[in-house]
DNA sequence: CTCAGTATGTATGCCGAGTATGTATGAGCC
DNA sequence: GGCTCATACATACTCGGCATACATACTGAG
């Protein structure tokens, strides 16, 4: 995922050097997302040959080594919050290939396929319930927010092996021809 | 994403070269993926790698080289079937990081972003139905089956806008502490 | 015959992501 | 004070996904 714009969100304002970036974007996400330690320099290092971002000062403390925003790249995340996000690419996800596959291959049938599908649906409702929860508590309602919508899209998914189980299967599906 | 199940799929029942493994899938996509050739080829040299693909017989044609699947191909493809979907990490988004970087720094406020974006989705709604009436046209329910699902997607990412622009947003959001 | 297009395959490079390693600092213990 | 251990901070290496570009053979139109 794009590491890139969270970065540059994180670094206006103040400069940050990696590891606090780090921190920082984990926080923000409110400990949902464990970000790999490398990848946070090798992201502010591509920033930098893009000129996004730019070292300021000497190196301090242990090494540290603080970023800031380059012009260019106040101009890059300002345009980047003002386009709509078009998501990952339409049916270019594991569980579309894994049903039309299914379907041909029909392994023991899909209802089965489908049965488990809805329990791990009806199991990550749970999970996010449960983080909705706590982040409420924490006073953390941006990140109620997000989780909010990662419910709806569970609630669909769910709905959607609803409609598929309650189709009757038999040999369709194949282009005609 | 993960091709490699998809192309284990495809060389279940017979043996295929690479480029009739990338039309047969992008055909099973009815278009809406294409693939990109060199993947084919990197995806079927790795599966070989890991046992789970073996060429079959010399190259033919026009270099022509088919493969098929070996008995740990069988299994591999046959477990994963088994196994539900675990889905993209949640939260792992760029609408999610937008969203909350658009909070904090509130570049004109939320609600236009979020009329932005709930615009991207009607469009997206517009194409996917188009796209589920040209599937079912062709006789190709199976596609069809996976378009309502990406329908359903989009319908509670709208929902969620809805629910979001209706909030009173303040100045809130921030951890407390 | 020639040229355009298509079928088929290879090479190369960027980016995302994970693992492993290296080094300074400071905290606790004897 | 010296040892050890955790933590803060950074870099290097590896692999998979994905895209572009290139190479080469065949095929069919004119």
């Amino acid at each position: 995922m794009s590491l890139k714009y969270g970065v540059l969100g994180l670094l206006k304002g103040e400069p940050l050097h990696g590891y606090e970036v780090k921190n920082r974007f984990e926080a923000m996400l409110g400990g949902t997302w464990e970000v790999n330690v490398g990848q946070i320099y090798t992201t502010l290092q591509r920033l930098e040959r893009d000129g996004l971002v730019r070292p300021v000062g000497p190196r301090g403390d242990r090494g540290k080594l603080a970023y800031e925003l380059s012009p260019d790249g106040h101009k890059a995340l300002d345009q980047w919050l003002a386009e709509p996000d078009s998501g990952p690419q339409q049916l270019h996800e594991d569980i579309y290939v894994k049903l039309l596959l299914a379907t041909r291959i029909a392994n023991g049938g899909l209802q089965p396929m489908l049965a488990r599908q809805k329990r791990a649906y009806l199991q990550r409702l749970r999970d996010l319930n449960r983080l909705e929860e706590r982040a409420r508590r924490d006073g953390r309602i941006d990140l109620a927010r997000l989780i909010r919508g990662a419910l709806l899209h569970t609630e669909a998914d769910l709905k959607w092996m609803d409609e598929l189980s309650s189709e009757r299967f038999g040999a369709e599906g194949a282009p005609k021809e």
